[in-house]
DNA sequence: CCTGGTTATTCTCACTCCGAGATTTACTCG
DNA sequence: CGAGTAAATCTCGGAGTGAGAATAACCAGG
């Protein structure tokens, strides 16, 4: 850190990456963009970083104003920087990017000040602005390999959910099918992954099948052991 | 993103935490700064974004820069961001910092433009500027969980290495003891951790002992199945 | 009400992996 | 040469895993 004589104008902003699971498809907070560059393309909620504002209370800020939802992420962290000399063609311009993980919530309403805003399949999305698809990706590849270690899992389930349910999460995120007695023995042995509630489901599955019982996300910051993705060979070399 | 008008001036500056380790401890490389605030006291390598530069040749430069090490580090990578309103007393400053790791280097030469620089203990630094010692504190939990499941251990060593010096960067960077005949099992039956180079150590260890084989960092960008540290009850929840 | 299909949960079994300890062998030092 | 040290390998019991099966509860439709 030298003296601050000489230094190139820099602006920063802070997108953030929101995920949850809709419709069994893992969906990302986009909006339509109503200002050049980029105008009406669509791209991850985010602005300028406020004055006396931190880092991950402007990202909060951002995906409250920007997207119209009202309810709080389960979690939220940052994800990284991105700073292309070139990623904005206006000035030179680093993106804090942050990671949110939402329960499957309603669809943002579009308000007075708030770009028209949705959730996108990320398997299926819209050319985006800027280098926001590179983000969307890393925060995607982020996610997959915090469910691993952590509870994060449960940030996308209700304050309640059954271990089917939390399976569904997982092969979502993974894109895989899991062995279901496997998964079950293994959720219930990680010590404070899930607690019992001690109640149940009231009615059994759409299409039959016992009443599950329910269970809410335990006090564990890791996941001991861990839970792994089926080997990916690709991703080893 | 919103329109340009109306932005707080914030800096944002490129630190580095570039790690080694020197006579079984883990070290970090710090400057001491001639200027306010802060001037005498140390902080991390690191000065502002230059115009048209990336965040991580930035992060190369500073670290070239000031440290006055000729040799590159084997391996850097981005750490985080922090923007704490109130973390520099001069204006609004962003760093991203970055995490190199590099293996056993000759000290620091002091050039003409180049503040003091040496190698120091991560447990047992004087105060650092800033918030630089969270900084140090993330990028060494950073490196420890890193080992578990990528070859980054390699990058700590030479060119080639022995099982051995491998355990010893292991067991310093995680603090712990490990047992050395399943280390030895572990490491040679991950795929790509390391191979052969066919040759040996010139002599025995010093205080005795077979020659050993060396081996070279192999392919693998992940280690499967991980080496994970012994079991952190406290980490857990 | 009875039947077939569906799902939650538990169990089995063979296999792999792991930690702890012991063994063998090669080398240094006095 | 003898004691001590370290590299590399082996053994063994326990823990964890994947694949499959068994059991039981529940839905929908006849």
């Amino acid at each position: 850190m030298e003296d601050f004589g000489l230094y190139a104008p820099v602006a920063v902003t802070v997108d953030v990456v929101a995920l949850t699971i809709r419709d069994r498809r893992l969906h990302v907070l986009i909006v339509e963009r109503d200002a050049e560059p980029y105008a009406g393309s669509w791209a991850l909620p985010g602005g300028f970083l406020g004055p006396g504002e931190d880092l991950a209370e402007a990202a909060r800020r951002e995906l409250a104003e920007e997207s119209g939802l009202g309810a709080r992420p389960a979690h939220i962290e940052q994800l990284g920087s991105y700073g292309d000399p070139a990623r904005d063609p206006r000035m030179r311009v680093v993106s804090v990017s942050y990671l949110a993980f939402a329960p499957d919530l309603p669809d943002p309403r579009a308000g007075a000040d708030t770009a028209t805003a949705g959730w996108h399949a990320v398997d299926d999305l819209p050319p985006l602005a800027f280098d926001h698809a590179r983000i969307v990706a890393d925060g995607v590849e982020r996610a997959r390999a915090k469910l691993e270690y952590t509870p994060l899992a449960t940030a996308f389930a209700g304050a309640t959910f059954t271990v089917s349910e939390l399976r569904l999460i997982y092969e979502t995120v993974w894109g895989t099918r899991l062995h279901a007695g496997n998964f079950h023995r293994k959720v219930l042995s990680v010590p404070g992954f899930v607690e019992a509630t001690g109640g149940t489901t009231e009615t059994g599955g759409t299409r039959g099948g016992p009443r599950a019982r329910l269970y809410r996300a335990g006090d564990a910051r890791l996941l001991h052991p861990p839970l792994l993705r089926p080997a990916r060979e690709e991703a080893i070399r």
